[in-house]
DNA sequence: CCAATACGATACGGTCTCGTATCGTAAGTC
DNA sequence: GACTTACGATACGAGACCGTATCGTATTGG
């Protein structure tokens, strides 16, 4: 798990040093970012990456797994929540937080290296879907809900589906074709043709 | 030069045994299709899942990338030659090509794999690239520029685009939901959606 | 029968990581 | 100053895998 100090510190020693804590998850995150898996990783290499005596990882961690929870946890960041005035502007606000995500290159790398390893390791999925896609997706549900209700998105549509047309170009592009096939104003784009179909209008 | 024995192999001595090959593949297969990534396989651990001496791997093959190249080429499949009558149904018989392929454990698990390690390996996604995308986005364009020119396709939209529009939510399932979430009537379901789009229809 | 090669099995030295333990030193509390 | 804990470094035995080599046996062609 995390490496909290209790309420009730009844700090005696040299107490740890939250510097070093985010020098291992920067050092993991970094070496992610360089093309290991997470499969590939280990407490060694990490400590060696982050200048840190191996014992210091294992003071805080009991082994890789818990620290990769931690690795994951570093990279919450809150989801948006969208403007609510037009369905497709908040569309296109959701579709742009992942476009900045999946630029990010640890993000990415973070997340091709879960989605692969996922059934080795349920648990690290299960974090990552909690930390990363549920927000997402909930957020994501409740504006495709209400465009329904409002009249901006057919009745007929399966929302679970809708979700998947929306982000799925997205996550393709950022899974397979990396980085820079996830340019400016193609959130726009993707919401705006999904919403008016691609064939000619009658 | 070299290699005398490249084109004319003269057959002395006891020849290799093809069944041996088979084994060998379908081995690393099976240890893919458990959930091993690409680099937690190793070549001891395939040999003695094919029930196969390690000598024997290693003489068939130079290390590790070389056999998972074969490993690719292995399931490669012919695409599917649309039928050419409507656009409509030709990608309806893209996506479903795709998702019967998503739904092999194998070929999703591949899939997974070698995209988390295409950095570390850009051969190995080279080959898998060429050799499972490359016919599909081939065939998907001829299609779409196919309907472009009948009509049936707005002549506004790019077809890059367009074309992660309809492979992004089939590949987005196949990769983070796994199997379950690929049912019948998937492809129909995508290609009409958005074809006909989800604003109503004025 | 003989020569040549494939094959499964096993052994080899080497490298890497594991998780634990033990140094001497640094940094806090009492 | 005494005590306690963190820290980097290092050592340790255990285990996995590497790539090569060498067995004895099997299977082919000559």
């Amino acid at each position: 798990m995390t490496a909290p100090e209790s309420s009730a510190p009844k700090l005696r020693g040299r107490p740890r040093s939250p510097a070093t804590d985010a020098a291992i998850i920067e050092a993991a995150l970094r070496l992610l970012e360089e093309g290991a898996s997470v499969g590939g990783l280990s407490i060694e290499g990490i400590a060696r990456e982050a200048g840190v005596g191996k014992a210091t990882v294992y003071r805080r961690w009991p082994g890789k797994d818990a620290l990769m929870l931690d690795v994951l946890r570093s990279l919450e960041e809150p989801s948006p929540e969208p403007a609510g005035v037009s369905v497709r502007d908040d569309l296109v606000t959701v579709l742009e937080f992942m476009r900045r995500r999946g630029l990010a290159k640890r993000h990415s790398a973070l997340l091709r290296s879960v989605i692969t390893q996922m059934h080795a390791h349920k648990e690290l999925w299960r974090a990552y879907d909690e930390n990363v896609i549920a927000a997402r997706r909930a957020t994501l549900r409740a504006v495709l809900r209400r465009g329904r209700e409002s009249g901006e998105i057919r009745a007929d549509v399966d929302l679970e589906l809708l979700a998947d047309l929306f982000t799925g170009p997205m996550l393709a592009r950022a899974m397979l074709h990396e980085w820079k096939e996830l340019p400016d104003g193609l959130a726009e784009r993707i919401v705006d043709t999904v919403l008016e179909g691609v064939s000619p209008r009658r």
